[in-house]
DNA sequence: TTATTATAACGCAATATTACGATTAAATTT
DNA sequence: AAATTTAATCGTAATATTGCGTTATAATAA
């Protein structure tokens, strides 16, 4: 029904999940490595480096906000954006816990 | 309109949002985790971990096969699910790479 | 052959996501 | 004050996702 069953799920696995959905879209993860390149804050640009519309990278900055992975401090007419480094390293921890165990099967059939 | 301009992105940027994608549901973390857990071929239990209906764990199944980070072969009546060791670290590199930047922003505004 | 078991496929309903034009809000410039 | 700039919000349309009942399908067991 479109609605994800989050309270049978273990706080880990809807973490994961979370931070992921936040990912899973290219304008994100766009916006996420154009405020890296920078390394500082994007004051207004940001509409132009994207091929969509103002309407629809706000939206995805919305998004990004509410995860927590940026912020935005209003700079006179136009808004400040950067990543928000707590976050990003807990987010970064998040998935490097989640690809540490290696795979290792010892069954033929795979 | 829910349509992904995925033409209008770089290759990179997709491919993490697709990863991402796949990541982006606790179900799907779940049977990934278990399957990691076990450390080996799973065949048949996997409905009986999962707070949810055969058919939606199938579905959710069927997603992992789709960005090939698992593989199910026939065993009889059951069928064995295991990880695909090659993609799992295909997919691990991505994430990593995209978190291997640090994040220094020495603006005030942040 | 006829159950039984295990899983995939189909189809539907509810909800979420993506995209964007238009409007609004708030600060700046003229 | 009026015009301009920048970005959020609203409303709407198209499409995707989630969940599950039901129905195949296919192998094994009785």
């Amino acid at each position: 029904m479109g609605v994800t069953k989050t309270q049978n799920f273990t706080e880990e696995q809807n973490q994961v999940a979370t931070y992921a959905k936040a990912l899973a879209h290219p304008a994100r993860v766009a916006i996420l490595q154009y405020l890296l390149k920078k390394q500082t804050c994007i004051c207004g640009d940001l509409v132009e480096e994207l091929p969509l519309a103002q309407a629809t990278v706000s939206q995805h900055l919305k998004e990004l906000k509410a995860v927590g992975l940026i912020r935005g401090t209003v700079e006179g007419t136009s808004v400040c954006y950067c990543i928000d480094k707590h976050k990003w390293e807990e987010v970064r921890d998040v998935f490097f816990n989640m690809f540490s165990s290696n795979v290792e099967c010892q069954d033929k059939c795979c």
